[in-house]
DNA sequence: CCCCGGGTTACGGTTTCCCGTAAGAAAGAC
DNA sequence: GTCTTTCTTACGGGAAACCGTAACCCGGGG
């Protein structure tokens, strides 16, 4: 079992859970953190030290307190561990619901569980952790019905950024110009209309509104 | 201090970090429950027992689950044990915070305390069952300037029904058929737009997109 | 009774958006 | 090279939304 864990969260509710949970399989060193700064600080004394963890568990959404801190987030947390030490497993333990944001995370941080604070999240997490010790990946067989649920269309880069535009109340005429500025193509009007278009028939919407509080939905903008 | 204890929480994690913080209180009798309809059952069955519960605790969000419920979320069991106990002292223990729902749930509901899932809040917690136990409210300090920052515009019923409709896909100008069919007035399309326009300039927007996120996001739709 | 003022509604002109068609540009096949 | 095919852009008519103005309705006060 894993020797050395270290727990990323900021919630102190959370983090005595998990902490507790860590008991429960009998990992003896568990540190934990509520800062993420503290995080990759700790990770790079234990290296140091020669005692590096072998798990870290953290959290995503980390708020913001008189405690400035680098950085503000899971995500960008875990891209500065993978940084200071490649081989370290990281399960991700948050309530995000999002399957964009969740997808991300396996396919571009490559972490290695994510297991979503939800009705038995306790004992998925030890299930989680079970798992990731023998293999790499652990993936919640909860998620993956959620994630078969978004395919109702396939939001190009271009798409997220109209909408995004249009949410910050950009006058559609002037979006072509705005797209042109950050080098996204298509960016004329008449594609911009196409591509609005073309979402709201494959959404069934009718109106630019139901877009934007889709995507609002949906973690996209 | 208090008693008997119930906890209404299907978070798993949550739900044993907060018997956890009622252990530490010395509370020694701590039920919990991981759905609704459970929560309201106990409490009818304690008080015919003559042995009544003191406090409840409970989340707000409960997710569905293969378990169907007669009550699916906080609101609507907090209104249920209302009737069935005037007399119960509640506390809210979630990690909503939209000034417009937790406004709600002190004036219109008559909660005792809402600690807000964050930073410190096991430590709110203790601190929140210790104030209520002695008198009958308490109110976490963070909260007060959230409930300041709403005050940007004030939402008659109208707007907001004007634009959970916009968000719906009606079109503006269909939009006064759907006011009469809900007997809201002002209904005409001359009012809606001047509505519209109202909102707009009050919050610095341009665009109805604009109006329809910022909704969303302080949960009034 | 009339008058007045707030709120609501009706009516035009202008702008923006919507949508179909067609022209233009880029990438690949032969 | 030319010819498709596909993507992108331009254009124009019609609908919707926007906005200012004016008429309307309806209580309260004189």
């Amino acid at each position: 079992m894993f020797e050395r864990v270290l727990i990323a969260e900021d919630h102190e509710s959370s983090n005595i859970s998990v902490r507790k949970t860590l008991e429960d399989l009998g990992i003896e060193i568990a540190h934990y953190v509520f800062y993420c700064d503290d995080a990759l600080t700790w990770i790079q004394k234990a290296r140091q030290n020669d005692e590096p963890y072998d798990l870290l568990i953290t959290d995503l959404s980390f708020e913001e307190d008189h405690n400035k801190q680098r950085i503000t987030g899971g995500t960008e947390l875990i891209k500065a561990v993978r940084q200071a030490q490649p081989n370290l497993k990281i399960l991700v333990f948050s309530a995000e619901n999002k399957a964009a944001v969740i997808d991300a995370l396996y396919d571009e941080l490559g972490i290695n569980a994510y297991v979503r604070k939800a009705r038995n999240d306790a004992q998925e997490l030890k299930l989680a952790i079970n798992t990731i010790y023998k293999s790499s990946k652990y993936i919640s067989a909860n998620l993956r019905q959620n994630i078969k649920a978004k395919n109702a269309y396939e939001f190009a880069d271009v798409d997220i950024a109209i909408i995004s535009l249009l949410s910050q109340g950009i006058p559609q005429k002037n979006i072509p110009f705005h797209l042109q500025e950050k080098g996204i193509s298509p960016s004329g009007l008449s594609s911009v209309e196409k591509r609005l278009n073309l979402m709201r028939e494959a959404l069934e919407f009718s109106k630019n509104e139901q877009l934007v509080v889709y995507c609002k939905d949906f973690g996209l903008i």
